[in-house]
DNA sequence: GTCTATAACCGGATAGAC
DNA sequence: GTCTATCCGGTTATAGAC
């Protein structure tokens, strides 16, 4: 028991590292001595928990990819209101995006740089279509939207959260350059902005 | 001449390898074998031309920045209407977008994995803020939109924009598994769904 | 399970012939 | 300018002691 205790927690420290890591450098970037050391081991043992550096990224690849679907999946309410919908995902979103700012560049070079295995992580890519589908359409049945494709309005939502974390730099660079707080306060307004925005456009 | 003109073809021919490589594989994952294989040279040319990988990378992804900001900047009409500048920037940037789908996810896996570098970067960074500024307080105090802080709208219109062609693998997988051919119609639409969006949305 | 030491490999860079 | 051959450093991965 103190054995699997140990293991456990071993475990856990490397995958978190590896997350820190990965997540900051992509799986080229990382070095395995820099997750060894984040996890306060030694590199060997990465390789006694997880045969490869390959292996272990995907552990941590997987996952990431798992919990954004999962934030998007728990907002759909088959027979609910879109605006429910809507102010529950940027709501729960935005707050994971503050602690976890660096996931969808992750996420997204990964998928670019590496399209060949894709295919691997089909399984993590799981949206509720149908679901999200038929919100949609009873919504605008209901006249309570306009008429719009739902991919349309999933994806404008998508990039409108997405946007000024991957582009944060830039965005701080062009836009907070002398007031390098104000960055803060446009992340904050932001979640009201995007579902304002969003209930304006879809006005019936 | 002749010299010139091959030392001219040479060099071009690098340059354009080294963008597909880089653009696709980023700057750690990017092989200067590739490189090479992709110009139909060999590597110790590469060295010839350029000293070295980050030299020949820093060509790349400078003139990525700045093709970037150059769109942005062309639509900016300071005493215009915002509508304009929202229909040509969409217009041309998606266009552009078309046919080099994959900068926009080089120049954001680029500024996040290395942000000590951004600083050598910085004077490729040029947007016309107090133009586009001033078009917006413009507009704004002439009733033709609401009132909406700038950056937001710039943020939402690159966001909306940029979304489908860095998360595009995501985007098939999800929404277009069994018609292939869909997303090219989605991408298609998408030019007048951003522009109709947005205009609803600046409503006063 | 965890460590140190080292093997095996890969990739950027250089030397030197042509 | 362009090539082939090679060096050299860094990084993943393994061997083997504890």
């Amino acid at each position: 028991m103190d054995k699997q205790n140990t293991k456990h927690n071993t475990e856990q420290q490397i995958l978190e590292a590896a997350r820190t890591v990965f997540i900051r450098k992509g799986l080229e970037g990382a070095r395995m001595q820099e997750i060894a050391n984040e996890a306060g081991i030694n590199k060997a043992l990465l390789h006694y928990y997880f045969r490869s550096k390959e292996k272990l990224f995907n552990h941590i690849f997987e996952n990431a990819l798992s919990s954004v679907f999962d934030v998007i999946n728990e907002s759909i309410l088959e027979d609910g209101d879109v605006f429910v919908f809507i102010e529950t995902f940027v709501d729960n979103y935005l707050t994971t995006l503050q602690s976890n700012p660096f996931i969808p560049n992750f996420i997204f070079n990964e998928i670019n740089s590496h399209p060949e295995k894709t295919g691997q992580f089909t399984e993590k890519i799981k949206l509720n279509v149908p679901g999200y589908k038929h919100m949609m359409e009873k919504n605008i049945a209901q006249k309570k939207i306009c008429n719009i494709a739902p991919e349309h309005l999933l994806i404008d939502m998508l990039g409108m959260c997405v946007f000024p974390y991957i582009g944060r730099p830039l965005l701080e660079k062009v836009f907070f350059d002398e007031h390098p707080a104000g960055i803060e306060n446009f992340l904050y307004e932001r979640k009201q902005h995007i579902i304002s925005f969003l209930k304006k456009s879809l006005q019936p």
